[in-house]
DNA sequence: TTGTAGTATGAGACCGGTCTCAGTTTGGAG
DNA sequence: CTCCAAACTGAGACCGGTCTCATACTACAA
């Protein structure tokens, strides 16, 4: 009755070694394929291990080597199809690559992101992507790089933190996004995030913690200068996320303020699908009413009336481009950390228009 | 030089205990949490553990108490939404019962699927949920309930297999939206599927290997016959994957053909898509020229022009009952495998009209 | 024939935890 | 004061692989 009659027990290479009559360590090498067999032994090996229906542990395996061939990826919110499809170019690339991918969620709360990482190490992840979710508070993403652990940083940049990190232009793609609207006559614009920041009301740059955001906004506010307009850090909004329903109520208040905006700039694909429905329940028409740009592609954009023009960001490639980053470092490669960043795109459709009524100053 | 003196090695529990001065099992007790340790020891070692920084590894905890304290969840598309959520509620369900979830895609192929198996076994996972790409070719998924290892099946429930299945009623959900379409007066009826079958074209049930798809169809062709409809296996449409554009092409086929269908029930929000975006570009109008109804509500059904109506799956439920079932049975549990049928709804919305002329059999 | 290089194999340490078992202390009951 | 049980601690086996090292054997050149 001892466990090693047991009939579920998994096949080891001992029993195979025993099996094909040759020590553990012959029967090892020809399972792990890495020392010098005959061919005879060989056959007898393998054939044992098929009889046996041998599978490799690979926790044992990977403790001896140190490597365990996965790697580990902390996302804000899976969601969110921005990263639904960062995390499938990642995957694609890692699985190419021999590598089996770990995924965690941070909900875009440090507390879980300090969490889900502590895991990852415990899993011994040959490395890590992770995308920030507080650029304030980064003393564990500094651990990870102390410990010698590869780390690529995915789509928010965190000053003088030695690692590579994989962006797209944030600030220029606002800015540009902004211009058009600015080109278009627009003078009183809004930028809608779903950020939640302390205090709640947009009073500054530095009270916001996600790089990506920061640069945009960073952005929208040079070009609305560019244009002329007086304090168009007024027309920033931080409509977080929190409680159900409190993202659309801070949406619906936006539209229906006395001097509403005639111009958004959506700083993704969920708040901009809250305006949308918005606009909807409201009544008001785009871009007669309203002129709105999002930030990423997302697929329902391009199926709406009209569909929606869009700052196009190349997720999919940034996936594989950090994974890429990720697998290098992890086989060795040790150059100086590197930013790449990649370009936006800009998708024009049929959701930007002129001002309702030009504002009297214009 | 030795590696003892690294400076980058990680810290283990003997590197504590030295600090400590305690034995290495009196350590492990301490930072196992699972011993009778005196107080005064316990915090000289939990201080040691602070100083030193350690990090508990993982994947030797798992070796020796062989649990790995993961899950591994094999889907068919992450890129699908519909899988996009489910992986949403696993991973929630599964975090908060203090396990880790390993993500594979099999990209609806067997052999990818198997591979994904191989890699997850080999990592010794404690359960697996699983999508199944085929349910002809079961042999690995045999293999899986045999070795004794908890087994989910998602959505796709397997006959004969005695494992817990989680999945929607297809069939019923598939009749009764097809009702729908019948009672407008609609009497060319297609059904479009991504699937892709041996040979291509429709010839019967026997031929297709994704059970949901399977059921769905003998719903469809039940409604049609039930409302007096003849030969209804011609409407169905096999519109695979595969390269770039062909399934594009194949819809745009079918709606251009000298009789199209009025009315189109899709397999997936994917395909409706695809659909809606062929009417947009061959200027037919929904529900004027076509009506249309897809499976699962996704985000953009909601705010094209005329919304979708769709058959809604409770998807993130049907993740968190697969993750319940799985880790309940991964503590002990050992009930009969048992099969969790739940309820679609049905979201009436736009998109279902009178067919623009009366087929002269009416 | 002997020396030597090279190949094939086995024995056993090792990775970093868990866990069993034996030995030491301590405390309360008799 | 003695005895026994419970609490604590340490030594070392174990999980299932990898990998180093020593040994046995082969073959070829000198």
């Amino acid at each position: 009755m001892d466990k090693k009659s047991s009939p579920f027990r998994p096949v080891t290479v001992a029993d195979v070694a025993r099996r094909a009559e040759v020590s553990k360590a012959t029967a090892a090498r020809v399972l792990g394929g890495y020392g010098p067999v005959s061919d005879e032994v060989k056959l007898r090996v393998q054939a044992a291990a098929k009889a046996l229906d041998y599978r490799p542990n690979e926790l044992a395996r990977s403790m001896s080597t140190g490597k365990s061939g996965t790697i580990g990826v902390v996302v804000g919110d899976i969601e969110n199809a921005f990263f639904g499809i960062a995390v499938r170019g990642i995957s694609d690339k890692a699985h190419r690559s021999g590598f089996n991918v770990i995924l965690a969620n941070s909900g875009e709360e440090v507390e879980a992101e300090k969490a889900a990482l502590k895991v990852l190490v415990g899993k011994r992840v040959d490395g890590l992507i992770v995308a920030p979710a507080d650029n304030r508070s980064v003393g564990h993403l500094r651990d990870i790089v102390r410990s010698r652990r590869p780390l690529v940083l995915f789509d928010r940049p965190i000053e003088d933190l030695a690692a590579d990190t994989v962006a797209t232009d944030d600030r220029e793609a606002a800015f540009a996004a902004t211009q058009r609207l600015t080109a278009a006559g627009h003078r009183r614009l809004a930028y809608v995030t779903a950020l939640n920041a302390e205090p709640p009301l947009f009073i500054g740059l530095d009270q916001l913690y996600t790089s990506s955001v920061k640069a945009r906004i960073d952005g929208f506010l040079a070009a609305c200068r560019a244009a002329g307009i007086v304090e168009p850090e007024r027309g920033v909004c931080l409509a977080g996320g929190g409680a159900e329903g409190r993202q659309r109520a801070a949406i619906e208040r936006l539209l229906s303020a006395a001097e509403p905006p005639t111009a958004i700039l959506a700083s993704d694909s969920l708040v901009a699908f809250e305006i949308f429905k918005a606009t909807q329940t409201l009544g008001l028409g785009i871009p007669a009413d309203l002129s709105l740009i999002s930030f990423y592609d997302a697929e329902w954009t391009s199926v709406t009336t009209p569909p929606i023009s869009v700052v196009d960001q190349p997720v999919y490639d940034m996936g594989t481009r950090a994974a890429e980053l990720l697998i290098a470092r992890i086989n060795g490669a040790a150059p100086p950390a590197r930013h790449d960043v990649l370009p936006n795109r800009f998708i024009e459709r049929g959701s930007v228009g002129l001002p309702r009524r030009l504002p009297a100053t214009a």
